[in-house]
DNA sequence: ATATTTGTTAACCATTTGGTTAAACTATTT
DNA sequence: AAATAGTTTAACCAAATGGTTAACAAATAT
């Protein structure tokens, strides 16, 4: 076998992390199993990345820095609370059916370690509700919508959208359907959550 | 130190293990502290159990039994489907207070192992959907809600009232406020939530 | 060309972990 | 009270695990 400097090694090695923490978790994750996953020697992981904390960390970051994006897309926008729920429910299921461990994988670690999303709010990207709350409390006060708080409504939003994907296993089997139709319910919700909350709040 | 035949021994292990697996999870519980907690000798764990396995299924199906009754609440109950969101939601939040790790719990196991809930559907009093479904159809057809399917009503208030539990250390950070601050949300969210679907699905 | 830095591996190590064993202790049966 | 069956413990064990080391190979600098 040659060796040659591959740029890259650093980066396969945070794929292999990737999908073996997402699915496995922190504590379910074997480094050697990481290493084979990446096709190479575990003493590799420790080279690039030190200890398998910091491996988890920096897959951890990278996770939530593509989901942080997704989340202001409803924040920080100039359109209309209903344009943006809207929008908001269709792309936020068709980015999770392209990545299916990321919200299980946030959520299930920050249960593990809540402490953990502190390093996460120093990023300056991380999402913010301010607009989103002004946007809200003005929307009611001009009677566009309902009377809601814009926590309540925000809790709603990431409910209806992020729950069916954590809570697969079992609503599927609660709901006794197969993979392909839950896949369609999924798809149908698409439209379907935005519809069942501007309902709600529309005057 | 006396040794007497303690006829719970073997339930004062279920209650340690149950505190130490929903915390921690399958994964990252050690028998050692499951021992620890119960004040008994780690051996102890293996004769009442034979295994770590077998020792988180107990303790699984022990919270799955725990969970599958408040479910019931709104499958099999003869008031409306309007009295049923009202009731579960109020019922629901209070039941997860006091049991606040009992959905991340069955919900994280359920991803690490799919398969799992198949051991669940055994057990008679595992919810079903039926009387649910041909309410939600029945109202739709005499008029009484908007055209809804039933698996879609069934996930939207599944996510509503469970999600912010599941969610809580990601969502409090979002919304920016402290403990006490978003136990007084999920609070209000007794009725709040019921509202927010009725209003969406009443004529 | 040669020295030096960087990348990679196999072998190794200490600790942790789930699980076992054999003996002691307690309760029950005879 | 002696035998038996059930309960508990300390000590032990093998495998797994995160991490290290020393030697070696490739690339880069001198």
């Amino acid at each position: 076998m040659k060796k040659k400097k591959d740029e890259n090694t650093e980066v396969q090695i945070l794929e292999a992390a990737k999908r073996i923490f997402q699915t496995k978790g922190m504590d379910g994750a074997r480094m050697q199993e990481i290493a084979n996953e990446a096709g190479i020697n575990k003493a590799m992981l420790h080279y690039y990345y030190r200890s398998k904390q910091l491996l988890f960390e920096a897959v951890f970051k990278n996770a939530f820095s593509l989901l942080a994006p997704q989340l202001n897309t409803i924040l920080n926008d100039d359109s209309s609370i209903e344009e943006k729920i809207r929008k908001f429910s269709s792309n936020y299921i068709s980015f999770i059916e392209k990545h299916p461990y990321l919200p299980n994988f946030i959520i299930q670690e920050l249960n593990r370690n809540p402490g953990f999303i502190f390093k996460m709010e120093e990023n300056k990207s991380f999402p913010n509700l301010e607009k989103f709350k002004k946007q809200v409390d003005d929307e009611v006060d001009k009677g566009f919508i309902k009377k809601i708080s814009a926590p309540q409504l925000f809790i709603n939003i990431m409910s209806l959208n992020v729950f069916p994907f954590v809570a697969k296993p079992l609503l599927q089997n609660l709901i006794k359907v197969s993979d392909e139709e839950y896949q369609k319910i999924v798809e149908e919700r698409k439209t379907e959550v935005a519809n069942f909350i501007i309902n709600s709040i529309k005057i």
